[in-house]
DNA sequence: AAAACGGGGAG
DNA sequence: CTCCCAGTTTT
């Protein structure tokens, strides 16, 4: 193992040496910066996490302006990132580091791992990227590239093959070089031993690359199980009443937690108006009869990993005040809260002529 | 152990 | 259209 070991983890890293790709928090030492970058990474393509990984920086430079904003302004600054708990996680770990490690970011895996958001990937990325702490990280890329390397015919979909290839990725590792170890074998994942068409031919590993010698790199890792998709079907009400509509937080376990949405009636395929009127959300919301359908939109779609979304936004005109539990918005200040991607494309098409 | 959780880009 | 991305939490 030691001979291999040497050479694959002197490959990897005369790689990066020769295939540096600049990026914001590379080489940063601010704990705070390397933690929030990987969170919003997580999942989430580089590229994409970029602009948002800039804007939250300049509104949350430190981890104190962090704990002390309010859960409301991190999610804004979160809008359209997705996998929302992440910002809800970060808010609340940057409270107890606050708290209870004077506002710097713990030093050890152990430490780290304890912290909401912050799981086994996470806590390597931060131990060895702020502090030099010899932990592998197994993310995407290096779960693949190990599959391949190794012939590891094995998903990362229960604890003994998450053990076994942290247990490989920690013999691998450059003890003394951790950090770029880790930054070297992950740029290598997302440049070289790409997950669809690989470019084996510039390869520095394939001579030892097992699957490689036998054929098998489309094959490795193994094709993860398919999901299923659910269908769902959201007709939002805009209900405009002296300038004003009305939204709420969506708090149930569901997608979405914490953004805001309009009055919304789910059901089970597509609704005309006349028939979601029977439902009792209307009696919260609209007066009896007081109240005029301006017009209906088209229907917006949203795909997430396991569901639909198809929502239609009707436009009503309403005479009276609803329920107190509704924050009524007008057209300005509606842009100081978080909302769905899918209502977010709604309002950037209609939001401003809408209520006036 | 399995399912849930967003959104976007590449082929 | 499918797959997957610097994964984690909840069930």
């Amino acid at each position: 193992m030691s001979s291999i070991k040497t050479y694959f983890t002197r490959q990897i890293l005369q790689w990066h040496s020769e295939h540096f790709r600049p990026m914001p928090w590379k080489g940063e030492k601010d704990p705070y910066k390397i933690w929030l970058s990987e969170i919003m990474l997580q999942q989430t393509r580089v590229a994409q996490g970029m602009p948002y990984y800039q804007k939250f920086l300049k509104r949350f430079p430190d981890v104190y302006v962090l704990a002390n904003a309010s859960m409301d302004e991190v999610m804004k600054q979160w809008e359209g990132l997705g996998y929302y708990s992440r910002a809800r996680h970060l808010h609340a770990s940057a409270k107890l580091i606050v708290k209870h490690f004077d506002g710097h970011l713990p030093a050890s895996y152990k430490e780290l791992i304890r912290l909401p958001g912050i799981g086994p990937y996470t806590a390597s990325a931060i131990a060895s990227f702020a502090y030099g702490i010899p932990s592998a990280v197994v993310d995407g890329n290096v779960h693949r590239i190990l599959s391949r390397y190794f012939a590891i015919n094995k998903l990362i979909d229960n604890s003994k093959n998450k053990q076994l290839f942290t247990a490989l990725a920690n013999q691998l590792i450059d003890r003394q070089q951790a950090a770029a170890y880790n930054q070297a074998i992950m740029d290598f994942g997302a440049d070289v031993c790409l997950a669809k068409n690989p470019n084996c031919k510039s390869c520095i590993l394939e001579k030892h690359c097992q699957a490689y010698r036998s054929n098998t790199v489309n094959h490795l890792p193994p094709p993860r199980k398919r999901i299923k998709k659910r269908n769902r079907f959201f007709h939002y009400l805009i209900i405009i009443n002296e300038g004003k509509t009305f939204i709420r937080k969506r708090t149930e376990q569901d997608i979405w937690k914490n953004l805001w949405e309009f009055p919304m009636i789910e059901t089970t395929e597509l609704k005309s108006f006349k028939s979601i009127l029977a439902h009792k959300l209307i009696n919260e919301c609209l007066p009896v009869q007081q109240f005029e359908l301006i017009k209906q939109s088209r229907i917006y779609k949203q795909q997430l990993t396991h569901q639909n979304i198809n929502a239609v936004f009707y436009m009503i005109k309403s005479n009276n005040q609803i329920a107190r539990a509704w924050q009524p918005v007008d057209s300005k200040s509606i842009l100081n809260f978080a909302f769905p991607g899918i209502i977010h494309s709604f309002l950037s098409e209609k939001t401003l002529h809408l209520l006036n």
